[in-house]
DNA sequence: CCGAGGATTATCT
DNA sequence: GATAATCCTCGGA
């Protein structure tokens, strides 16, 4: 297996949150250990306009992986304890990044094991902060270069999602930004996928 | 089953 | 000094 190529992440965020859906997501640990899932939930944003955005006004110390290199993640803290993976989408310039909100476990779940409290598979990886305690993320990744396996973490490419397994929907957890931004239907998740960061109602708003 | 509230800190104003 | 792209626990029903 071979990583994906920068090119892959050239496109719109939008584009790319819907074309990461099924993507493999690999991250080896110092140890040797390597765990892999596979993308089910992404979240784009945007720069220019969009509000619920790092990267809505300008360049900053923590936002400014996400007018770099396309293909490289992006990691923040939030809530004073939790860890937020995203990749980061078009040009050079352009402020841009995809959350991944959800992956399903293919291996190295042994060692996610190890890492979590809980007993129960579906809890280790169903949502931003908590994909991010299973696959060992934190600040040391921020910049890491996903299309080689060289800094530990990685994405390959996967079975795709036919558009009939893709359903959108507004983004989560973003407070008070303001429409039409709160509303606009840029979280993407494959149908019914037990793995996701809250159940599947079956409810389509594709785009 | 469900909703409320707390945890905890980098970041920006 | 307020806020945040979240998660977990606990109390009530």
């Amino acid at each position: 297996m071979t990583a994906l190529p920068r090119e892959f992440y050239m496109p719109n965020a939008v584009h790319v949150a819907r074309t990461l859906l099924g993507q493999v997501l690999v991250r080896r640990l110092p140890d040797g250990a390597r765990i892999e899932g596979r993308i089910v939930e992404t979240e784009a944003y945007t720069g220019l306009d969009d509000r619920a955005s790092h990267g809505k006004d300008r360049i900053t110390p923590r936002n400014r992986i996400m007018w770099g290199e396309p293909g490289r993640a992006y990691v923040y803290k939030i809530y004073g304890m939790y860890w937020m993976l995203n990749v980061v989408a078009e040009p050079a310039g352009q402020p841009a990044a995809i959350l991944i909100r959800a992956i399903e476990p293919l291996a190295g779940l042994d060692h996610i094991a190890a890492r979590r409290a809980s007993p129960e598979p579906r809890l280790w990886t169903t949502g931003p902060g908590r994909l991010a305690l299973a696959l060992d993320i934190t600040n040391a990744q921020n910049g890491a270069d996903l299309t080689r396996p060289d800094d530990g973490l990685w994405i390959e490419a996967g079975a795709p999602v036919p558009d009939a397994s893709v359903r959108a929907g507004p983004r989560i957890g973003l407070g008070q930004t303001p429409e039409p931004w709160l509303s606009i239907p840029w979280r993407f998740w494959v149908a019914g996928n037990a793995f996701l960061s809250r159940p599947d109602k079956g409810v389509a708003g594709d785009r």
